[in-house]
DNA sequence: TATATACTTGACTATTTTAGTCAGGTTTAT
DNA sequence: ATAAACCTGACTAAAATAGTCAAGTATATA
């Protein structure tokens, strides 16, 4: 089980944009040198973070990207869901009416991966964006 | 993020095993039909189980395999061990002395993901296979 | 002792996912 | 005008995954 760097690059990344205020835009090029990301894989990233309104795009010269909430109200769940990364445990069909995997009795580890899926999801909703910032400035000072 | 089948057979496998005392040994052929789960796949795992004692062999007729331990004893942490299922968030390099990945400075979300390592191997570490197998009897009743 | 059952091991491989790259745009501040 | 920066889609090398396949060895039981 790991998380993919897609997920990790996101987050990573808008904890550097969070870091700035929301009015002058950070563009990718920048990110892309304090992070070491590569830039076009980061502008894939921010074509998803757009789309589901994580972001705000601010096109020409000078341009870049700001958050388009605030940052306490970004969650890691939303981050995560807006570039697919998501946290799957069990590949039980849903489909199939009484159990798993067209057996008759469920898995005996169903409840056991839903319940982890649970306790990780748990995690990813209530951090937010802010959460991490602050504690990196706390952290310097 | 999302678990490897190796995982999650390991654990589907176990429990099944569980279910029976520890003295009639469970042959793989059994567990494979239960269960699902390829024949060749699970000699692979086993094999892997039997190197950490978390199992037995019993070879010849009838043979098969049984725990090395009580179910209690066993956690999902020595499972997901034992056939190399790891929890891994960060690729950061430990060698590099300041930071992350030869920056010099620590990376934003470094405590972040040992943050929810420890969170995910937490939950891990709590269950035991005789959770499992109680959970399962309890909901059939 | 013959034999079927079941463990044991190692090598091989198709498929999928990941982590990008590349090429060719469009927009806009200066 | 032009350079900076966003935008999009197609492509791809490499790694991981989820197995399969082949050729054994050990032993309980008839």
């Amino acid at each position: 089980m790991k998380l993919t760097s897609k997920g990790r690059y996101a987050v990573m990344a808008l904890a550097d944009l969070a870091r700035f205020d929301n009015i002058n835009p950070v563009s990718l090029r920048d990110i892309s040198l304090r992070q070491g990301i590569s830039l076009d894989y980061l502008e894939q990233i921010f074509s998803k973070l757009r789309k589901k309104e994580i972001v705000q795009s601010v096109r020409g010269t000078q341009g870049g990207y700001i958050l388009n909430k605030k940052a306490k109200e970004i969650k890691l769940t939303n981050i995560f869901d807006a570039v697919d990364e998501k946290v799957k445990t069990v590949q039980c069909k849903k489909d199939s009416k009484k159990g798993c995997n067209g057996k008759s009795t469920k898995c005996l580890t169903h409840n056991l991966w839903d319940e982890l899926e649970n306790h990780i999801n748990n995690f990813f909703e209530k951090k937010s964006l802010e959460d991490l910032v602050k504690e990196n400035t706390e952290r310097r000072i």
